[in-house]
RNA sequence: GUGGGUGUAGCUCAGCUGGUAGAGCACCGCGUUGUGGUCGCGGGGGCCGCGGGUUCAAGCCCCGUCACUCACCCCA
């Protein structure tokens, strides 16, 4: 093979960061399944058409092409998806006659958006949704739930650092907006979204200029937007703003509903917020918004996210609304490994490094190895029957914590022997009992202080 | 898609006014002859992104190109 060059936005992990990766994984999809999420893939490719069904979005599709097709006109419309999502909903319209509702599940699969690269930003990328859809209606409670499952999801990421789930709803601006008169709701939203990029002044300006607002009607949409609170103490906040609308008294209701519904799954690591200034850009979310910073890469911007959808999926004759949430698995984990801030104790699954004397002793290293495996010690036979020096060296340089040294007449000793080469310590074992400490049976992910965002 | 920056050893980077390709770390060997890490000594490593041009001479100057990267847009 000729020179290799990296490709941009196709981030690829070294073993001890893909170790990290998949315990975040496991732990995810651990957590979904204690709150009963039954796993589904769905296939990569999604008819053009479905792709871009929803939001004209400027999402850019990868299309699907047979190098072979010269044939003119033998596109076949079919695209990779661009979220989990919208093939979902896809899969949701056509199995509807197999599925029971309320449907829950969850989905982890890698995703594909022809952007151009940033950091925490790719054009292949693992994102781990949970929704749950309803047939016709889903209760509000799904909401909480959805929000109650990723919070304690994100507290078994106990290795990464802390988060802020940021809540809001949608009936709940929108009806604020409305009931201070504001002649078009959507772009006062639209404006008031750009508050995380732009100085206060100018989205006060953007609203009355653009949204069409009065100077005092955009300074109550501000305040509405400063409001933040860990629990319902917002809602007192925004009846002080003076506004009455019969949406906004709703969306008041489900959204201090959320935050008092996580209340007993939230740590010191994971916080919820009701944060007034959250508002999506998507425009299908209907009520409940999640966005969710990283506490330390808050610059990585939000990393979780979702909300409420009253019609994603339809097929005319039954709407399926939904609510889920998506954490961006790769987005989160790739900037935080570039930057060491997150690492694993090896980059293999042995714990255990069997020396082997020499050669014709490397069946009795391999019987060594077959009793630590029956016994569910992952382990490995060293490559050669170099100097043991050479041998703890190889077992150094991946990070495996012990290395077993079978009796030889050579310079071992007569019994089998384990070296922890983290302390030196060197003992007498059987292969047959000798068990590592629960810690060292698998690689051990941890945290380094993170610096900046 | 638009605009900036950068391409030199595995990694991080020096390289002056154009004059024989450098350092640190990493790697390998020896000291220590079958128990690593420290230390000392030694060693291997380079299409200087690619193509063209100017020049006696180009890593350096010029043109092109590709890649990477940052920002915008958008989002996980």
């Amino acid at each position: 093979m000729a020179r290799v060059t990296p490709l941009s936005g196709f981030p690829e992990l070294l073993p001890a960061e893909r170790a990290v990766e998949q315990q975040v994984l496991e732990r995810l999809a651990a957590t979904f399944e204690l709150h009963g999420f039954a796993n589904l893939e769905t296939r990569a490719v999604e008819p053009l058409d479905q792709l871009l069904r929803k939001g004209e979005t400027s999402k850019e599709v990868y299309v699907l092409k047979r190098l072979q097709d010269t044939e003119a006109g033998s596109d076949a419309g079919m695209g990779l998806h661009f979220d989990l999502t919208v093939p979902f909903a896809r899969y949701v319209l056509e199995h509807a006659g197999k599925l029971d509702f309320p449907f829950r599940r969850y989905q982890i699969q890698k995703v594909w958006r022809g952007e151009r690269p940033q950091e925490g930003r790719y054009r292949e990328f693992t994102q781990a949704d949970i929704d749950v859809i309803g047939r016709d209606v889903l209760d509000f409670h799904h909401d909480v739930e959805v929000a109650r499952v990723m919070v304690d999801a994100l507290r078994g990421l106990d290795f990464l650092p802390g988060f802020t789930l940021q809540v809001n709803n949608r009936k709940l601006i929108q009806g604020f907006y409305a009931g201070l008169g504001a002649p078009d709701v959507d772009a006062v939203m639209r404006q008031v979204d750009k508050l995380d990029k732009l100085p206060e002044d100018a989205v006060r300006t953007a609203l009355v200029d653009e949204a069409g607002l009065s100077e005092e009607q955009a300074g109550r949409c501000l305040a509405l937007a400063r409001i933040s609170t860990s629990d319902a103490g917002f809602v007192d906040q925004v009846r002080a703003l003076g506004v009455e609308h019969p949406l906004l008294a709703e969306g008041l209701g489900e959204l201090a509903a959320v935050v008092e519904g996580c209340a007993t799954l939230v740590t010191d690591r994971v916080e919820v917020v009701a944060d007034l200034k959250i508002a999506r850009g998507l425009d299908y979310y209907t009520g409940t918004v999640f966005e969710t910073r990283l506490r330390g890469h808050e610059g990585l911007g939000s990393i979780c996210s979702g909300g409420r959808y009253d019609a994603l999926a339809t097929d005319g004759r039954t709407t399926y609304p939904g609510v889920g949430i998506s954490f961006g698995v790769s987005r989160t984990l790739v900037p935080l490994l570039a930057q060491g801030a997150v690492s694993a104790s090896r980059s293999v699954p042995s714990a255990v490094l069997v020396a082997v004397g020499s050669e014709d002793d490397r069946p009795a290293s391999d019987a060594v190895a077959d009793a630590l495996r029956a016994r569910g010690i992952p382990c490995e036979v060293a490559p050669s029957a170099a100097k043991f020096g050479k041998q703890i060296r190889h077992a150094d340089r991946r990070g495996i914590p012990y290395v077993w040294f079978p009796p030889s007449d050579g310079g071992g000793g007569q019994s089998h022997q384990v070296k922890d080469i983290r302390d030196g310590n060197q003992v007498d074992s059987d292969p047959a009992t000798w068990t590592p400490s629960p810690d060292d049976l698998r690689p051990q992910v941890s945290t380094r202080t993170p610096t900046d965002s």
